[in-house]
DNA sequence: TCTGGGGTCCTAGGACCC
DNA sequence: TCTGGGGTCCTAGGACCC
């Protein structure tokens, strides 16, 4: 059996956890620039805010309703979700971390009478006593199904208390029927609207289909999926692989039309996924950069261009790769428009230890030991101690963070204050 | 006024090899 | 009139995930 473990309404649960007065109260967290709604209570869901609500759009309802809001505090959710993980990886010695919120966790031979309700309690218990993080836990054959079981440990909490286990064809069967197409992990808008048209509406009439159909028609993932859901493995489980591309990229509050301030900008991504690129020990190949007019605003001038450069040799140096970042600004800058968005995608990542050398080019040795005394330094002594000089020094773009919680466990000056009476 | 960020995998088609 | 067969690698774009 495989279980998928996932914390209930994440980033909200964890400022929970440091200001309960939150508890039972309609509760959003915002996405980065205090745009869209990324994580909403049971309360905030229950008025009606959907996922990925932009926040400007609910104003009269949030504050009708009282609802708190609050931008995203990106630090606190990684390490409260690091510690999450370290508990969970106590119950299985195979899991594979899924996202900042789930895991699966593979109990393969522990049998067939094994009570799979016990231990999704327990760890339901772990989880609250370890850390006080609400989650939800489905057992089922394959990753498909797992992911099916626990939607409906969140959706019916009175059936076993928010733990849910698909063990038998008839359960897989009944869960099959009730779970809508359009719910099922990998079956997105457009998939959805494809098979609603062929009057598939259930997971379980997607298990009917013919196989030669989804192969056609939806690719190996299409039949893959079908096995999967009747309860043969078919979708792996991943690997822990490094990345094969590591971006930065943001959008801005006010748009943009000085090419300095956006080759600032771009220095700035290309250090930060410089940073995220030596810390897997990897160097990059191709470096790509992108700027983005404002979508919404369509009665403006649209610009949309991205560059992709190919370096000369595997580098992470973020001297080398600045270069071909700003070469590939200048080609794509255009004066006039007012940009919203840009960013930074490192590409043909390959490992330190496996680096193609070149005739004619080679990287600086120097910026190896440079880069490596940089990122000392900035891990012992902060973010951003050390930058380079066409950097700003972050004032100046500070993004919209109006309800910004305080870095509770991740910096020593937010740490939480007890007053004793 | 205001609308996130960071990833993965698959496929078709082109270009190339012997 | 008529023009093989069997591969690999790369890329852009689409679709999906949280």
């Amino acid at each position: 059996m495989i279980a998928l473990v996932d914390v209930n309404n994440c980033y909200v649960s964890i400022e929970r956890l440091f200001d309960p007065s939150l508890c039972n109260k309609p509760v959003i967290v915002l996405s980065n620039n205090d745009g869209c709604a990324v994580a909403r209570s049971n309360e905030a869901k229950a008025l009606g805010i959907p996922m990925g609500a932009p926040a400007f759009q609910y104003k009269d309802l949030i504050i009708q309703e009282k609802v708190n809001v609050l931008s995203s505090n990106y630090p606190l959710y990684a390490d409260i979700s690091g510690r999450a993980m370290n508990l969970l990886a106590e119950f299985t010695d195979n899991m594979e971390i899924y996202s900042i919120d789930e895991a699966f966790l593979y109990f393969d031979g522990f049998g067939k009478h094994f009570n799979y309700y016990q231990i999704g309690e327990k760890i339901r218990r772990t989880m609250i006593k370890g850390l006080g993080l609400p989650v939800s836990v489905g057992f089922a054959p394959t990753r498909t199904l797992a992911k099916i079981a626990n939607r409906f440990a969140k959706k019916y909490p009175h059936i076993g208390g928010s733990v849910c286990v698909l063990d038998t064809p008839a359960k897989i069967e009944k869960a099959l029927k009730k779970t809508e197409i359009g719910d099922v992990w990998g079956i997105g808008r457009r998939k959805n609207l494809r098979l609603q048209a062929v009057n598939v509406n259930t997971a379980w009439d997607y298990t009917r289909m013919n196989d030669a159909y989804l192969r056609r028609e939806f690719g190996v993932l299409g039949t893959r999926m079908k096995y999967d859901l009747l309860g043969e493995r078919a979708v792996q489980q991943a690997d822990i692989k490094p990345k094969k591309s590591i971006a930065c990229t943001r959008s801005f509050k006010d748009m943009m039309m000085d090419k300095n301030e956006l080759k600032e900008r771009i220095a700035t991504f290309t250090a930060t996924a410089a940073e995220n690129l030596r810390q897997q020990g990897s160097n990059a190949n191709m470096i790509g950069v992108f700027l983005q007019t404002n979508r919404f605003r369509e009665e403006m001038p649209q610009y949309n261009p991205s560059f992709i450069f190919p370096t000369d040799f595997a580098t992470s140096s973020t001297i080398e790769l600045n270069k071909f970042a700003q070469k590939a600004l200048d080609i794509i800058f255009k004066p006039g428009y007012r940009y919203k968005k840009a960013g930074v995608i490192l590409m043909g990542i390959t490992p330190d230890n496996a680096r193609q050398t070149k005739l004619f080019y080679a990287d600086n040795p120097k910026h190896k030991d440079l880069m490596q005394a940089i990122d000392a330094i900035n891990s012992k002594l902060g973010r951003d101690t050390v930058t380079f000089a066409i950097q700003d020094r972050k004032d100046k773009w500070k993004m919209r963070q109006d309800n910004l919680s305080q870095r509770y466990t991740t910096n020593w000056d937010d740490l939480v204050r007890l007053k004793c009476f």
